[in-house]
DNA sequence: CGCTTGCTTGGAGTGCACTCCAGGGATCTA
DNA sequence: TAGATCCCTGGAGTGCACTCCAAGCAAGCG
């Protein structure tokens, strides 16, 4: 119920996606249950996630505790909005292993963005069509509810 | 080896309505395969679908074998439009449920649809949201792909 | 000092939506 | 009459994405 992914300004370059109460770089280490508050993920999600090598490696502190960073909160919440799209998760991972073999993958990190990119429109397009189908079927039925009402109430 | 099951339709995964290739309202009648064909789904599916109470009582020939109709057909390509919103199976059961229960359950029904539609629309938005975030990363992977180009082949 | 809270781990369990299997029956073609 | 092909059933298995468990460590508090 704590789900703080506001709709925030498209403004930043590249990965900067909408994020609220966050300390600024530099003070920037979460523990694992104020990340889970940040990006409505559960500890064990945030756990899970980092064993199949969806994240980065994440700092610890000196007892061996998780300090997540405003970089992995910005990794997050592109993951965050890739599994929006329905990518499986591992894809997402395979999209990981890219970032973390460095700059001789941005051409196949590239096109797999760009297949994205076409699978989300062409969800859009389906949801369209459905949107299309239910609008016709909610028609029928408020007319169908009017004559309903109007025979037996008045 | 006994059922050809999962052959399905290699490349025509658009899910759009493949009305063409019907009978006459009065021939309609269907063998699973032939359902599974025209839908896209398996036979398996089809046959899972009727037990977990999501069509209605379907046809059979002197043999106990399945002959779908085309009301049959208009049913599963509704389930079709529904199971694309990420409705979950039970709740497509449930409306059947209502449907089977007869027509004082309209208003129900009435109300399901509507808030199906406003979680396809809440969907709708998301992927917009999700596109742009894609965009902006297309973006700099472009600027990025062009500035290593540039600097090794010019 | 003990208690509570929060974190750690590997591994096991859950729920969903299929997906398949074994074993058998009916129909068609050669 | 044989073989191929389609279909039937109940129940078991699969893959995905979590979700939880048991056992234990470390820090803060009265």
């Amino acid at each position: 119920m704590t789900e703080t992914e506001s709709t925030g300004t498209p403004t930043d370059t590249c990965a900067g996606p909408p994020q609220g109460n966050r300390r600024p770089d530099g003070a920037d280490k979460y523990t694992i249950s104020e990340v889970a508050a940040l990006t409505g993920l559960t500890a064990h999600t945030l756990r899970w996630y980092e064993r199949i090598g969806l994240m980065p490696h994440i700092d610890r502190s000196h007892t061996g505790q998780r300090r997540y960073s405003n970089r992995d909160l910005d990794w997050l919440a592109l993951v965050g909005k890739l599994r929006l799209t329905g990518m499986p998760v591992a894809d997402m991972v395979r999209y990981a292993e890219l970032v973390r073999a460095g700059d001789h993958t941005y051409t196949e990190r590239f096109e797999l963005l760009k297949r994205t990119r076409e699978d989300v429109l062409a969800r859009i397009a389906e949801l369209q069509g459905t949107l299309a189908v239910l609008d016709r079927k909610i028609d029928f039925y408020a007319d169908a509810g009017l004559a309903l009402a109007s025979e037996r109430t008045r």
